[in-house]
DNA sequence: TTTGACCTTAGACTTAACTCTAAGGTTTAT
DNA sequence: ATAAACCTTAGAGTTAAGTCTAAGGTCAAA
């Protein structure tokens, strides 16, 4: 069992954090002690180690939320529908990759052609070269 | 030359989006009207979508900004300055497809464990998904 | 020539996601 | 037994990125 600051600090988060997912219904720690501290469970820092990496490939809060609610009562839903649920997000996710390749590529190309020396960068264009693959 | 409101509907953002822009330096309209009315060049439009797939792959409009600072005074820039910048901008943007891929391939791996049948979803863990890549 | 769809500004409001403050209780080390 | 480092709550404040409101000017069509 941690106690708020042990798992923030584990998370590199605020302890605020902790407790703005608690209040938003993110993350509930599984215990209290005697003296009503918060006690998160090995199971507890996994979940929010689910938040943080959805919160990093962009998921809002209520986006991870949708996903955490199929978690909770993975017995309530039916399978065709947690699997419907995550084959969208799967398509989210394959858009948002396609676009930061593009965007990648772009920006790679750019610094190819660019001499990278030390005289005056006139001919490197960030916006041409995005330009060009429309 | 456009006017805000055809710009604003091409791009399917609102006339606000585009004043708020140029109020923190992002995007001025190249022109105004003799009334006053703001009128936006091709030009002006290709630099919107830049700032637009920018924002798509998750820089804050701050980080934009500095990325249309070198393309605004480009020959004040060497090259080298140029070429740094953009490589550290890849390797940010590199970071983030990695962590994608492995979120995107977990929740995959859900779907494709996932019988997709009526039965309650008992066996279909997100987090044991997420767990098992580390 | 007036109606409707535009546009202007300044400034207030909203939303998400925190982050901080105040006032006080708990635990651990010395 | 007391100081330092924790924790509690409620509620206010912050930041980014818009979004809306009010009060008024412009322009094209009927």
């Amino acid at each position: 069992m941690f106690r708020i600051g042990e798992l923030a600090r584990q998370y590199q988060i605020k302890a605020d954090t902790l407790r703005y997912y608690e209040k938003n219904g993110l993350l509930a720690p599984s215990e209290r002690s005697a003296s009503g501290y918060r006690l998160y469970s090995h199971a507890d820092a996994v979940k929010l180690r689910f938040i943080l990496k959805a919160k990093a490939v962009g998921f809002s809060l209520a986006e991870i939320q949708e996903l955490l609610t199929i978690e909770a009562n993975r017995s309530q839903w039916a399978c065709q529908d947690v699997k419907g649920m995550v084959e969208s997000k799967v398509a989210q996710l394959e858009v948002k990759m396609a676009e930061l390749t593009r965007f990648r590529d772009s920006l790679q190309e750019l610094a190819d052609a660019c001499c990278g020396g030390p005289e005056s960068a006139e001919n490197c264009s960030i916006l041409d070269a995005l330009e060009v693959r429309q």
